[in-house]
DNA sequence: AAGGAATTCAACCGCACTTGT
DNA sequence: AACAAGTGCGGTTGAATTCCT
């Protein structure tokens, strides 16, 4: 159930983490690697329950967690990909170095969210909001036995076409699919999303994410200090200084978001992450910093992340598709592209690097650690992947 | 300056899924 | 196959912070 089974056990602590927990919380994983959770709190001292040291470590701890605002490029690409994958944030967060789902969601909901609505957008069907009710309606008609969410997510049929709200968000919604032979007609077709979200879609109108760029490019130049730009880690940085002595990072919130005070645009993400780490990491977070973005950043190229993409789309049932013969078609396409994947030499280098540094201690012990292994994420910059794109 | 409203975001909850026995 | 334990994810909450009057 949500409380752990330890948790029903033990008296234990709830709400916000003292600097004094995480360090302890560090200092254990650092040492020991991430193993059990369950065991984690008892073995490093904690009064907490597996699943929120987790939780914590996940979001916060981790050293290569990114903080700070979100740059123009990460924000465009939380648009595109919510509106090729709905809520899952998870998926959504493996594809933006250094974020977490739950930072995602958060700015997704307390931001982008809004902005979308300002600009006459539906940010669940990512259609502007009158042509989203016709069509909400439309499938309110086709689906009336269905007490799905409309809109929640996008669907791809067989021809390419998304079609908007036909299936629930979560893949908890699996219950909710109306119809299974349209789902099992639903096709992913990855290029198509593509040319929905770059250019025009079928019926010739502007795609959401260009209206969603020209109404940034409004808004973006000069904004004074208000709420809206000191939001998402514009704070005192001394606010979140430990000052911790052990190899706890320092997890100060990097204030390096000039790219929304000013014109422009380029973020140096790494810098930010770099700009946390504690005296031990930071040679090795600047190594990674200097292959641009962070270490971990879509890999296409190689097709793992779309052999996980597929996969879990697959388990969630929000897609229907060979996943072999897509992804042949993914990799041909972004070959052709040279979308992202190219692996320099020198970053092949760092990769190596930073494998030979702390996340090698327990890369065997951890199944998820490879969604920020940065084995699996060549180094490319996502605004000139964005750029090539928009160019196409 | 004070206090209420609005916003942000860390953390919790509940569910589904996976893994082990 | 059935059950329990562990894990992951998305939705939600509420304390802290900031804004506004």
């Amino acid at each position: 159930m949500g409380r752990h089974s330890c948790c029903l056990t033990q008296k234990l602590r709830k709400g916000l983490w003292s600097p004094e927990e995480d360090e302890k919380l560090f200092n254990y994983i650092t040492t020991f690697g991430v193993g059990c959770w369950s065991s984690v709190p008892k073995q490093a001292g904690l009064q907490r329950c597996g699943k929120s040291c987790r939780l914590r470590w996940i979001n916060y701890l981790r050293p290569d967690v990114k903080r700070g605002m979100f740059s123009q490029e990460e924000e465009d690409l939380i648009v595109n990909l919510h509106q090729l994958l709905g809520n899952r944030w998870a998926q959504i967060a493996t594809k933006l170095p250094g974020r977490t789902d739950n930072e995602i969601k958060n700015f997704w909901n307390s931001c982008i969210k809004k902005k979308l609505k300002q600009q006459g957008i539906d940010p669940n069907t990512h259609m502007p909001l009158n042509e989203t009710n016709e069509s909400s309606n439309e499938n309110i008609q086709m689906n009336s036995t269905s007490s799905m969410d409309i809109g929640q997510a996008m669907v791809i049929n067989s021809s390419g076409v998304f079609l908007d709200g036909l299936i629930g968000s979560t893949s908890t919604d699996q219950a909710h699919y109306p119809d299974e032979d349209l789902i099992s007609k639903q096709v992913f077709e990855p290029f198509s999303s593509f040319e929905f979200q770059m250019g025009s879609d079928q019926t010739g109108s502007p795609s959401i994410l260009s209206q969603y760029h020209n109404q940034q490019s409004y808004n973006r130049p000069v904004l004074p200090v208000t709420k809206e730009t000191h939001q998402h880690g514009m704070m005192s940085s001394s606010d979140y200084e430990f000052g911790f002595s052990s190899m706890m990072p320092n997890l100060a919130y990097n204030c390096d978001h000039s790219n929304n005070m000013t014109d422009s645009t380029t973020t140096d993400i790494s810098e930010s992450s770099s700009s946390r780490m504690s005296n031990l990491f930071l040679n090795e977070s600047k190594e990674c910093s200097g292959s641009s973005s962070s270490c971990n950043v879509l890999n296409i190229q190689d097709g793992n992340e779309l052999h996980m993409m597929g996969n879990s789309m697959l388990e969630n049932s929000a897609f229907s598709w060979d996943i072999t013969e897509e992804t042949n078609k993914l990799e041909s396409t972004f070959q052709e592209f040279q979308f992202n994947g190219v692996k320099s030499e020198e970053v092949e280098e760092e990769e190596e690097m930073k494998i030979n540094s702390w996340e090698v201690d327990d890369r065997n012990t951890q199944q998820h650690r490879q969604s920020y292994s940065s084995e699996n994420f060549p180094l490319t910059s996502l605004s000139e992947d964005l750029e090539y794109f928009e160019q196409i």
